[in-house]
Formats: structure tokens, C-alpha cells, sequence
RNA sequence: CGGGGAGUAGCGCAGCCUGGUAGCGCACCUGGUUUGGGACCAGGGGGUCGAAGGUUCGAAUCCUUUCUCCCCGACCA
């Protein structure tokens, strides 16, 4: 991509009404731009990121035997009056009217949809277990949007449902997916913390939520350090909820079961939660299978929940400077800038162009700054938008067989000769 | 939902107290000079001052109503 020809406008002054810094962020850097209060377009940057985090999060389910589908946006009231929750969801649901006068919702979960699709569609215990996914925009009608896509009424979620014959098979389900989102989130270059949860309105007995570990989060967490360094390739779910974690209303110093040596205190801001509720939704919506001895039950669910545009922002907490974002390079919108500082200078405009070839032809995802504008823009400007890798061109450094690469993660730079960068770059992409 | 704050050019803000027909910085356009850290000079475009009503000869400014947005708290993925 060429920065001439894409649209990511940047800017200098941050809007007034953002507050944390990932919002501020995310608005200077052309990422997000507000519709109403918790609703934003996602302009081709952020959008960039979205996809990638949404890629991730899709390749570990899909990984873990998940199976994805795609339900509505948009539900009627049927299926929430018979589950009871209609009325409990209170303001917090968006209610429209369609023009036959038909209650309709903006949905802000899915388990009575999926539920309804499941025991239209299965009825035997021999097609157990099923787990199915969905990536899609719910809405929640909060009574105090905030903090940018962090918290946002509109917002993109990955929620899956499993359906299991008993309690013992759902564990087993639960683990599955508990080890996903290990995973998942250490791909995205997070510190994930799983902590046993409050099972709140969505009901059942088992749940934990899964905060990451940024300066600025919200919540006080007390977990064994442990945790902190955990082998993706490696993870035992029963071990892991083993672990001591917890906020910090839940933290009690004199009953703490591990030693202070191994207590780590940060904050966190939570990106997931998984729950198992058994048969609550089955019985109510008529999700009954029959077992081995031909006996009619209720099938046993959980579900399990992603902040996919919440990880945006939760993402920049962890990873920015005081000059902007430092995106880890599996979620970076582009792997690769290429900058170059004197736009109009033959040798510099033809160098450039010549990397940026190469790279484009090897399918980095790679963006040129070829705009025409003062050094000191341009630099700032790519500080800002944090892309890991970056090549910096300009006439003094040419001249003599030069150019600059900058890594944004640790802001390290160094003078490359210009025959060995196309190697130099294609070996950091390895890593 | 309780408490607080703010709506004036794309963004950040001043003007409001004390009414006289709107200004600054950045951004944008034109020309020129620049070019390794958000450049400089000159010229230029852009606003029914959130909306409605009222007071007044005259309202961004005073009064009333209303909408929107933000912050703190409670609540929540």
C-alpha cells in the first residue's frame, strides 16, 4: 500500500473527548472515527487490525474443532420471551419495531438463537459433542458507553456454544476452550490471566474470565507469577485453573494460598469469559437429545465469549510509547514501512520503490510513505501508527550505501547497506 | 440512573461575566523558498456560534426549553 493512495488520516491534537490513551490512540492514528457515543466507524486502519485480530481468534476455534457459522444481527423477541430473558436483558436491549409491528432486537448475545438452530437440527447423543461459533456485531445499550471501543455499545465478538451430553463431557469442552484462549491471546502478543469468575446473568456454575496484563487496566489482579510465563504449546487447562489468580475484591492477603514470592500484582482488562451453564437454556428453549438408553435429556451448554474490537484497544494498552502504538507484528496492520524522507529526490524515490517492489511481490504486507511533507511528519506520523518494521530512507544515509532500520517495538536503529536490506527484513519477518 | 462538565471552521481553543453582527493555532488551497525530527514567507477558502423559542433597535453573549457528547460513581462482556 502506498500512504498517497490510502486513507489514514492522522492527527496532531487529540479530539477532546477521549480520554485513555488507547482511544486517543486509536483516533490520531486514523483508526476509528465516532458515530455516537460507543458506536464508531473503523476506517481502513483500524479495520486492518480488526481483521487481524478477528483472523486469530477464527484460527484458534477453528483449531480447537470449533465450527463457524453466522447468526443475524437483528432477532425477534420470540426465542428471549421464552428463555425468560426479554424482560431480565431490561434497557440494556435495543427494541425495534419492524413495520408489521413485530418486536424485534439488536442482539446482544446468542444463546437462544443457536440453541433454537441446534435442536431444530440435532436430536441424537451420536452427534455430540458440537460446538459452533459465530464472529458478529452485538449491541448492548449500556447505561454508560466509554473509554473508545473498549466499551463500546456496538462491538464485534467472537461467542461460541457447546453442546455436550452431561456435565463430565462439557468439562471436557470447556477445557478445550479455555486452552484456545490461552493461546489465542499469547498469539496476539498479550500476557493473558484466566481468573475463576462470577457467573453473573448468563447463570450456571463454572466460568472464568480472561484479563491481559496492560499498565493502564482497570482492574487490580493477584495471580502466581506463574502465570506470566506460560508455554502455548504446552498448557494443561486443570493445572492452569489450578493457578492462584484473582481481582482484587476477591483477594484476601492472610488466606492467599501461595507464598508472596511467587504473588505478582498489575492490572488487567478483560478480553474474555467462558461459561458453562448446563441445561438452562436448553430446557426453556426445547433442546433435549435423546441418550444411548433413548431417553430424552436436555443437552448440556457453554458458552464462550471474545472482545474481538475490545482487543483493539486492549491491544494499544499494552503496547504503545509516548509517541504512539507498538503493534506486535502477528496483529500490526502492515508488517513493514518503508519511509521514505525526501520524496522528491530521484535516487531516495527510486530505492524506495524498488523495496517496496520487492516486498509487494513477496506478499509482506508492507506500506510506502511516499507522501510529499517534512521529515518530521513523516517520522512522527509512522511512530504513531506503530508498524513493527520499518525502513527509513533519505539522501544524507544513500549517498554513502545507506539506509536506517528502526524497530517501533524497542525503537532500536540501525544503518543497513542497501543491498542487504531486502535479507535483513525477510530474516525479522521469520521470528 | 445520581453527580459534574462541554457544544463557536476538519481538530484544539479564545470570545460569553459587561449584548453592537466572530477570532487564534494547527489542518486545507495558491505561489515561492526549504528538506534527517511535526519547516518558512506571502496570499486565500471555510462558521445559519448544537437546535427551538423568548427578551431587545440589535443575541455566540441574557432567559426558557430541548438535543448531543464527555468525565466521576453505581452497573456490566
Amino acid at each position: 500500500m502506498k500512504y498517497s493512495n490510502f486513507f489514514l488520516p492522522t492527527l496532531k491534537d487529540v479530539p477532546s473527548d477521549a480520554e485513555i490513551i488507547s482511544h486517543k490512540l486509536m483516533i490520531r492514528a486514523g483508526m476509528i472515527k465516532q458515530s455516537s457515543s460507543g458506536i464508531y466507524s473503523w476506517l481502513p486502519l483500524g479495520l486492518l487490525v480488526l481483521k487481524k485480530i478477528e483472523h486469530i481468534v477464527r484460527e484458534e476455534q477453528n483449531r480447537a474443532g470449533a465450527i463457524e457459522l453466522l447468526m443475524p444481527t437483528i432477532q425477534s423477541s420470540d426465542l428471549w420471551i421464552k428463555s425468560g430473558r426479554y424482560d431480565d436483558y431490561g434497557k440494556e436491549m435495543l427494541r425495534i419495531t419492524d413495520r408489521s409491528g413485530r418486536e424485534m432486537l439488536y442482539g446482544p448475545t446468542n444463546e437462544e438463537l443457536i440453541t433454537d438452530i441446534f435442536q431444530s437440527h440435532i436430536s441424537s447423543y451420536k452427534d455430540l459433542p458440537k460446538n459452533l461459533y459465530h464472529i458478529q456485531w452485538k449491541f448492548r445499550d449500556e447505561v454508560r458507553p466509554r473509554f473508545g471501543v473498549m466499551r463500546g455499545r456496538e462491538f464485534l465478538m467472537k461467542d461460541n456454544y457447546s453442546f455436550d451430553l452431561n456435565e463430565e463431557e462439557a468439562k471436557k469442552s470447556y477445557d478445550i476452550m479455555f486452552k484456545a484462549y490461552i493461546k489465542t491471546f499469547i498469539r496476539m502478543g498479550l500476557t493473558p490471566i484466566s481468573l475463576r469468575a462470577e457467573t453473573g446473568p448468563i447463570g450456571g456454575n463454572l466460568s472464568h474470565e480472561f484479563q491481559i496484563l496492560a499498565k493502564t487496566g482497570e482492574s487490580t489482579l493477584y495471580y502466581d507469577k506463574k502465570l506470566e510465563s506460560l508455554n502455548p504449546e504446552n498448557i494443561d487447562p486443570n493445572e492452569l485453573q489450578s493457578f492462584y489468580a484473582a481481582v482484587d475484591d476477591q483477594h484476601d492477603e492472610k488466606n492467599c494460598p501461595i507464598q508472596k514470592k511467587d504473588l505478582k500484582i498489575s492490572k488487567g482488562i478483560e478480553v474474555g469469559h467462558i461459561f458453562y451453564f448446563g441445561t438452562k437454556y436448553s430446557e426453556k428453549l426445547n433442546a433435549y437429545i435423546q441418550d444411548q438408553d433413548g431417553k430424552n435429556i436436555p443437552v448440556h451448554m457453554g458458552s464462550y465469549g471474545i472482545g474481538v474490537s475490545r482487543l483493539v484497544g486492549a491491544i494499544i494498552e499494552a503496547n504503545h510509547d509516548e509517541k504512539g502504538i507498538q503493534w506486535p507484528t502477528s496483529v500490526a496492520p502492515f508488517k513493514l514501512a518503508i519511509i521514505n524522507l525526501m520524496s522528491d529526490d530521484q535516487d531516495c524515490a527510486t530505492k524506495s520503490m524498488e523495496y517496496y517492489d520487492y516486498f509487494m511481490k513477496n506478499e509482506i504486507e508492507v506500506i510506502l510513505d511516499d507522501r510529499i511533507c517534512s521529515v518530521g511528519k513523516k517520522l512522527s506520523d509512522n511512530e504513531l501508527i506503530g508498524i513493527p518494521f520499518q525502513i527509513i530512507i533519505g539522501k544524507r544515509d544513500l549517498k554513502n550505501g545507506f539506509v536506517e532500520f528502526k524497530n517501533r517495538l524497542n525503537n532500536k536503529v540501525e544503518k543497513i547497506k542497501v543491498d542487504d536490506v531486502t535479507n535483513f527484513i525477510n530474516n525479522k519477518l521469520k521470528i
